[in-house]
DNA sequence: TTTTTTTACGCAAACGTTACCATTCTCTAT
DNA sequence: ATAGAGAATGGTAACGTTTGCGTAAAAAAA
């Protein structure tokens, strides 16, 4: 059923010469005759060939395709990362693999087993919110795979990282809070196994902390499927206003926890940010039309996809090894609206 | 650089076998004795033996990859929609590889060569907006490429195609307002090249029709780019407004055109629904939270996105050509707010 | 015992491409 | 004249896998 391609075969019967000739004058070598690579082009032009990749997959062991596994594509954040990723890949000539691992320890292990046997030249990466153990990872890194970590970062990899000032988008996040007047500042963070988690958190502390407001450990909630189960938010916000002192403010720690948490509370009926106020990680294009208007930490993910994938393809098609690693940080955008106000 | 796999070769050497004994040992043959199956199954296990599916790709001239070609990835709707295809993908053992047209022909003629030349065993396409010529698509698939159109259909290529009741879904935005006591209603549409612009638009003026109201072609809109661009969508609602006789509300006929339009009212200082009512299609999940919540058809994304995987992969396997082709529509959900209630 | 059948395996070609080595000419310099 | 160099091309192996065909040995039938 699957339609004949022309190959280099048919352009030597065509023209009665050996494969090898045909080959060379394709790829222009000198040490073929202009008249006869004329020959060849042409009639490479006339029957339309295209080289076969798989076949110089197969010869070269490089295959033009870079695999990424995230957590959820369906993810503003995430979408708009593969975006980057996608348009820097293409310019290149490398194809890219979505694979998604769901949050899933299990699948993640699974999603890198199958890309790598698939024969991706590199993995862009950022790990799922069970993963405690990286083994899979650093097994595959250290047998020459070449992988770049983002986002959420896989500790004692010895390779190229980028992710945002975490501990800058939270700390603003939060002192923007204090500096409108609140001081019972909650937070709501993903599972504290990621790397985002900590980073943020610190920079949530040292937000109050040089402010001289003691940390209390009851405002400190963790989801750990960050959101995707959305009764984990709404149980941690319910936990939070029952409190007998309860937080005046929430900072959420990541795109899903933001809109759950808005979610739960305009449900329950209160008013933000005359009731609580609340401020957060989101990347969604519609956060200046909700009711409020929120106040956000927003990343720079199609920057963050470009620059993935520009440190990958450097990696990939370096000659010699590379040992020194770069850890890029990107600067997060911080957007005010009316959800963090003073009441 | 790249790590060595271990192949069939290494286990022949290491049993002292021939490369086909192990081959079909692997596979299970019953030219095979148990004990010989036995050995070469351990050793397979012990060296971690993987099948190398490039070599195999390059036999069997299938490579186990789909392509999937939309105008943009950070959008909900195709998010949403990739999410569905790359699960069903990957329960079935395939790869999926993303192309983006940013809604640009010319991208989209690059992007199915690039596909096709890579040796995808089909393709799933959601065309661009500019895309008024659908030879590119055909040529490929006469070629037995095969090809599965969902959400914006090329017509005349005889495959399988997934939409959504286009016409259903504008009909019952439509007359949710007209019940709701609007009879100026004015229409925002996507490029008049696109499939869905017709269809929506059809049950646009049938609802109109049906309620007695007749068809002010002042009140129709097309933005080229379908709120791409964002000035586009600003241009459209500011005709809108100035018209001599505005309307009192608008339905938008994409998801990037009902948030355009809505950050657009918002900015003009105009209340919804009480200056202007306003309700269209959108796949975002915060539209329960904006001001006001909107009331939108929602599509079922994840949905088609496995059934378009489903059609296209029973394409890929059939052993004998297909020749009935399935045209599946399935049924939008509309969620009701307060965007379109009655003033 | 001899012939036939079965069992269990090896050989080699093929998929499309490239790279190394060899070969045939045609010049040029001695 | 003749070795040597250079130019232009062909032959072949290799990448990893499957598969049709061939064949030795063992088992079954005669």
């Amino acid at each position: 059923m699957k339609f004949e391609a022309v190959t280099i075969k048919d352009i030597a019967k065509a023209l009665g010469l050996s494969t090898s000739t045909v080959s060379r004058a394709l790829r222009d070598s000198y040490e073929i005759s202009p008249e006869t690579k004329k020959l060849v082009l042409e009639c490479a032009e006339k029957l339309n060939y295209r080289p076969n990749p798989i076949a110089l997959s197969l010869k070269e062991r490089k295959t033009r395709s870079i695999g990424v596994i995230v957590c959820e594509i369906a993810n503003s954040f995430f979408s708009q990362i593969i975006n980057g990723i996608e348009s820097l890949a293409y310019d290149r000539g490398y194809n890219v693999i979505i694979s998604q691992s769901h949050e899933s320890y299990e699948r993640e292990i699974l999603d890198l087993q199958y890309l790598s046997s698939r024969g991706v030249d590199g993995i862009l990466i950022s790990v799922s919110t069970e993963t405690s153990d990286y083994e899979h990872i650093k097994n595959l890194h250290q047998k020459g795979l070449p992988i770049v970590l983002f986002d959420r970062i896989a500790p004692g990899i010895d390779t190229h990282t980028i992710i945002v000032d975490n501990f800058k988008g939270t700390y603003e996040a939060t002192e923007h809070l204090i500096h409108n007047g609140y001081s019972k500042i909650a937070a709501i963070s993903n599972s504290e196994f990621l790397s985002i988690s900590s980073e943020r958190l610190a920079g949530y502390k040292e937000a109050l902390n040089s402010n001289g407001i003691k940390i209390n450990n009851d405002y400190i909630k963790h989801c750990f499927y960050g959101g995707m189960v959305f009764s984990e938010v709404e149980e941690a916000i319910n936990q939070l206003l029952t409190l007998k002192d309860p937080p005046e403010a929430i900072v959420t720690l990541s795109d899903k926890l933001t809109i759950g948490s808005l979610k739960t509370i305009k449900r329950r009926g209160l008013k933000i940010p005359a009731d609580i106020a609340l401020v957060g990680f989101s990347n969604s294009d519609l956060t200046e039309l909700t009711d409020p208007p929120l106040t956000v930490v927003r990343q720079p993910a199609l920057e963050m996809g470009k620059a993935a994938t520009e440190l990958l393809l450097q990696l990939i098609e370096s000659k010699r090894p590379i040992t020194e690693f770069e850890k890029r940080i990107l600067s997060p955008e911080f957007i005010i609206m009316e959800s963090g106000k003073r009441r």
